[in-house]
DNA sequence: GACTCCGTTTAGGCATACCTAAAACAAAAA
DNA sequence: TTTTTGTTTTAGGTATGCCTAAACGGAGTC
């Protein structure tokens, strides 16, 4: 069940740029699946709880999604800026969805306030609902 | 074929402890999988050619085997280094073994330059011939 | 109302990586 | 030399996560 995060980040990601439900279609592209594989997996995750499946409309987080999804983004987005600002590399966004899943929650948790203390607060919601193929987050610390 | 550098990272510590072949019992403890497990997948790293098995016996690391284990013996040096050093977090070598097969080239490569830019030279076979269930890289900056 | 199109789902398969239980083996004890 | 003991390997089976091709459904067109 270790592939459950990419969808659900890429779940989350989705519902933040167009309203849900997100069609499996969608999600597939964003974890750079087939349309079949996509599917399956979001029924797997129904029947974890964590997604409202409508057949054919597609896919909603639950509550308990949500709150599992927000947790990932803020790892994610602490990856990416890891990647970026402390080994200077860039367009590695994806590497960075693909490892949110599969650090433990210790590291998880002290990546972000190595972000989060090192930086001001950051908005972690910045490009969110911003433009663009994938999630960027640049990681500014605020926007509105 | 992900899990395989666990099995090759395995190896490469436990040569390191004791002269090879390295039974696939061992092997087993130190990935904490079943033996039958370890000898399959020495079986399927005999056909890649990163080892060498004698049945009964053992696996050695072939040249090549022995070179992808030594850079991912480096990465996950570096992030032992990282997970205490910079998250203050301990024990976590596991983890750190776990994921080094994980990491792009690139990340790895920044990884391991952060440590030795940032800390001198280290080290990097410390602790490799030395005692203790785990292999527990210390860092010091040198050694003899 | 029937048809066409396109996206979604189901069906059938496959590779990886694991496990338990049974068989095979090697080395030491009797 | 035979037996016992402990380890390794093989056999058979399972879960996950993926794929392609075929079937299905819905929305707009004729």
């Amino acid at each position: 069940m270790t592939r459950t995060a990419r969808y659900l980040l890429a779940l989350y990601i989705a519902e933040h740029r167009s309203s849900p439900p997100i069609p499996s279609g969608r999600i597939a592209e964003l974890v750079d699946r087939s349309p079949a594989a996509a599917t399956e997996m979001l029924q797997r995750l129904e029947t974890d709880g964590l997604v409202d499946l409508e057949a054919y409309r597609g896919a909603t987080l639950t509550d308990d999604g949500l709150e599992r999804a927000a947790d990932l983004h803020g790892t994610y987005v602490a990856l990416s800026w890891f990647f970026r600002d402390v080994l200077d590399l860039d367009a590695h966004e994806h590497e960075a969805m693909e490892m949110a899943g599969l650090l433990s929650a210790e590291v998880a948790d002290r990546l972000v306030h190595l972000l989060v203390d090192g930086n001001g607060r950051p908005d972690v919601d910045a490009r969110l609902d911003a433009d663009g193929p994938l999630d960027l987050p640049t990681l500014s610390t605020s926007r509105e």
